[in-house]
DNA sequence: TTTAGTTTAATTGTCGACAATAAAATTGAT
DNA sequence: ATCAATTTTATTGTCGACAATTAAACTAAA
């Protein structure tokens, strides 16, 4: 999968040198997967101990846990996981659907043509993928993410990048993964994406933002079902 | 003026009780001011000397410096003060614009009676120290932030309000007072803050967001201006 | 004189220990 | 037995020193 390539960038991932850059993209992804509980308490000692480096580097990782909305600390009480919640669910994609609207909106007229053939290159590899294994579609997951991620690199607004690939999809990530979101919504989330490459192609940002939106729109609906399907 | 009230909230404010938090608010006053010049390099001894405190504390701020986008970092090689140019003011105003815009559609249907009246009151109060005061329009700076800050947490948006006010709004500041923002537009700017708070009050959502862009958008033209006619 | 390579110096990243604060446990009183 | 106050424990915040990396200075060769 190409996502892990899509999400180097800027500040806050940097190539892992540092141990403080590693300790984060393992608690990153354990936050994210659930195996450090939503919700839970965090201990610095014990993860420092658990990814074998000092309190000092851990803390750096915790301020940018923080930045991305993984954690939330208060000051001498310490550090919790967050907890997903509608609420919070729909403010995260009231923002979203926004900001990934005006990445559209940009990337009509900011893209060149390599990367929009780039961009329907990679849809049709997506396809046929998922074409082979219908079933185990975390893989689709992963397509999807990186079809939004090269829109908002076409922006070319640092911080537009900045916000919604740092800041905000690691909280998405984590609704998707931690409440199954896999199933049913494959091929229609497909015509969604060709229609907005479309748009993009064809330079007329006001559509390609609408669509967005919309597409954005269903897949929030679809997790909030599945939320409160699960009770809270 | 009221502006250090409605900055206190969240993640990166909390009460200035820790000594990180004392140097932070310090290094992003000297910034924004210019006391430490925009693109300047960032030495953590020196700094950590000047504002007596370790280099722990520092870096601890240095991290959330980075984070609202007034220093940049580069592992193993330091962190510089931001440099302001006019892609940049572009590539920050676009956000603006739809973020605020989205603060006026959901400030109009989140914002309760009380609260619009407390923000028109803060628009009277505003009018008259202008009056009294017709040259020296810092106050006027501080009162628009003001009112901007009142906009947003109405909101009820908590990433919402974090973004702006944490993470965007010290830059803003830095662009306004660098380039000597606090002149001609006062008047003009009164009439458009009239108009969004109306808006709000008739619960008219889309017309606040338009006329709240509107607003940026000249904003965003005087500094524009200003920037190219200083050079560069 | 310029350029490449090497050495030196300075800066950043990391560590372990201590201080200050908050949570937990214990004690005492009603 | 319950609640309040106090002691104890544990956790977070801070400090100074060391290690690793990078930038600067210097030397030497073309």
């Amino acid at each position: 999968m190409t996502t892990e390539a899509a999400i180097i960038h800027s500040p806050i991932w940097r190539s892992p040198i540092t141990s403080a850059d590693r300790v984060l993209h393992e608690i990153q992804r354990a936050i994210v997967a659930g195996d450090i509980a939503a919700g839970s308490k965090i201990s610095e000692p014990e993860l420092a101990r658990r990814f074998d480096v000092s309190r000092a580097p851990l803390r750096e990782a915790l301020a940018r846990l923080e930045r991305c909305h993984l954690i939330e600390r208060t000051p001498n009480a310490g550090s919790r996981v967050v907890t997903l919640s509608t609420a919070g669910l729909q403010a995260l994609y009231q923002i979203r659907e926004e900001l990934e609207g005006l990445a559209c909106r940009l990337a009509a007229t900011n893209m060149d043509e390599h990367e929009i053939e780039q961009l329907r290159q990679l849809l049709d590899q997506h396809l046929t993928s998922q074409r082979v294994r219908e079933g185990e579609s975390y893989y689709q997951e992963a397509g999807d993410l990186d079809f939004h991620y090269r829109i908002i690199m076409g922006s070319k607004n640092p911080y537009l990048i900045n916000m919604l690939c740092d800041e905000l999809y690691f909280l998405v990530r984590m609704y998707r993964v931690q409440l199954g979101m896999n199933g049913p919504r494959v091929s229609r989330a497909f015509d969604e994406h060709k229609a907005i490459i479309n748009a993009i192609a064809n330079r007329d940002g006001e559509l390609a933002d609408l669509l967005m939106r919309r597409h954005i729109a269903a897949s929030r609906g679809n997790i909030e079902s599945k939320l409160q399907q699960l009770g809270k």
